[in-house]
DNA sequence: ACAAACTTTCAGTAAATATTGAAAATACAG
DNA sequence: CTGTATTTTCAATATTTACTGAAAGTTTGT
C-alpha cells in the first residue's frame, strides 16, 4: 500500500516560505530578508510593513531592515494603496527579471572584490627570484585573466537589456 | 608628487591569503578553509598540516577539518612525501580545474534543494480556489520552469569533460 | 504648528558558526 | 606486538552574525 501525501494550502505555503527562507544561507542571503522575499512572492496583493511582521512573526526592526535591502536590490517595489497611510510592497513576480538582478549582486559581491585583490598584486612583479615568487606570480596572472573573462561573462549575460544573452544562452544549450 | 607602493612578496603573500579567507565569506566558505586553499595555491611544494597551522596560526583541528574539506571537493591532493611519514598537501593549481569543480559543489547546494523543494510543491495543485492559492501555483510553476533550465545548463557547463563548454561559451561571448 | 501615524535606527541580546585543544583513534616502524 | 608518530573527533569556548524592541526621527493631515 503507498501513500501519497499531498499538502494543504496552508502547510504548502508555510513549507515554501520556510525553506526558502533555510536556502537563503546557501545563498549569502538572511533568513528574514528570504522569507519576506517568498512571502511577497506569493502574495496577490501589495503588503504592508504590519502584514509581514505578522505573517512572518518578526519584529519591526527586521521586518524593515529586510524590505529595506530588497528594494535596494530592486526586487520588491512600493505600492500606494488608496486610502491608506501606510507603505505598501509587492515583489517582482517575473523571475527572469528578480533573477538577473539577484545575479547582478552576486557577481559584484563575489567578483569584483577578487578582481581588485588581483590587479594590485599584478603589479609588484619586477623582482621575482624565488620558486615562492615564481609560482605567486604564475598562479596570481592566471587567476586574473580568468577572473577578468568570466567577469566580462558576468556582466554580459546579468546587465544585457531583457536578459536576452541569457536566454539565448539558454536555447543554445537547450 | 605620486608616490606609488609596490609591495614586497612576503607583504602581498600575506595580503593575497587574509583576503581570500575574508572573499570566502561571501562564497559561502569559510575563512580557513579559504586561507588552506590560498597558501596551497601558491606554494611551490607541498605542504603539510603542521606548515599550515604554522602559516596561518590556526589549530591543528581547523586545519585538518579545512584540509578534509578541500580533499571532498578535490581541489586538494595528498602528496607522499619520501622518507617522512606526514601527509603532504598540494593545490590543485589550474584555475578551470578548480572553479569547475567549485561551481558544481555550489550548483548542488544552491540549485538541487530548490527543485526538490518545488518538485514537492507542485504536486499539491488539483483544489484551487482562491486568488492566493491561485497566485502560489503560478509562481510555483513558474518557479520551477525557470530553475530546472538554468539547473541544466549548469550542469552543462560544469560537467563537460575538460571544461569545454564553459571555453566554448567564454569565447563565444568574449 | 501640533499631534497622530508611520518608519528608521541602533544598543543590547540571542542565535548561529567557527575555532580550539586535548583526548581518542589510527597507522606505522622495528 | 609495542611504542611512537600522526590524524581525527568533538565538547567547550570564542567569534560573528542576526534579531529585537523601544526611542528617535519623519511624514502627513488638520
Amino acid at each position: 500500500m503507498i501513500y501519497i501525501w499531498v499538502m494543504k494550502y496552508p502547510e504548502a505555503k508555510e513549507k515554501f516560505i520556510e525553506t526558502w527562507g533555510n536556502l537563503g544561507s546557501q545563498w549569502g542571503v538572511n533568513k528574514s530578508i528570504a522569507q519576506v522575499q517568498a512571502l511577497l512572492l506569493i502574495a496577490p496583493e501589495p503588503l504592508s510593513t504590519d502584514d509581514i511582521m505578522q505573517e512572518l512573526t518578526i519584529s519591526r526592526g527586521n521586518a524593515n531592515m529586510s524590505i529595506r535591502q530588497l528594494l535596494d536590490w530592486g526586487i520588491v517595489y512600493k505600492k500606494a494603496v488608496a486610502g491608506d497611510r501606510k507603505e505598501y510592497f509587492v515583489a517582482e513576480k517575473n523571475v527572469w527579471k528578480w533573477s538577473l538582478k539577484i545575479g547582478n549582486v552576486r557577481k559584484q559581491r563575489e567578483l569584483n572584490p577578487v578582481l581588485e585583490l588581483l590587479r594590485e598584486l599584478a603589479e609588484g612583479n619586477e623582482t621575482i627570484k624565488t620558486a615562492e615568487e615564481k609560482e605567486f606570480a604564475k598562479q596570481v596572472k592566471e587567476l586574473n585573466a580568468f577572473t577578468q573573462q568570466i567577469s566580462k561573462l558576468a556582466d554580459k549575460l546579468f546587465l544585457s537589456p531583457q536578459g536576452e544573452q541569457l536566454l539565448k544562452l539558454l536555447k543554445m544549450f537547450a
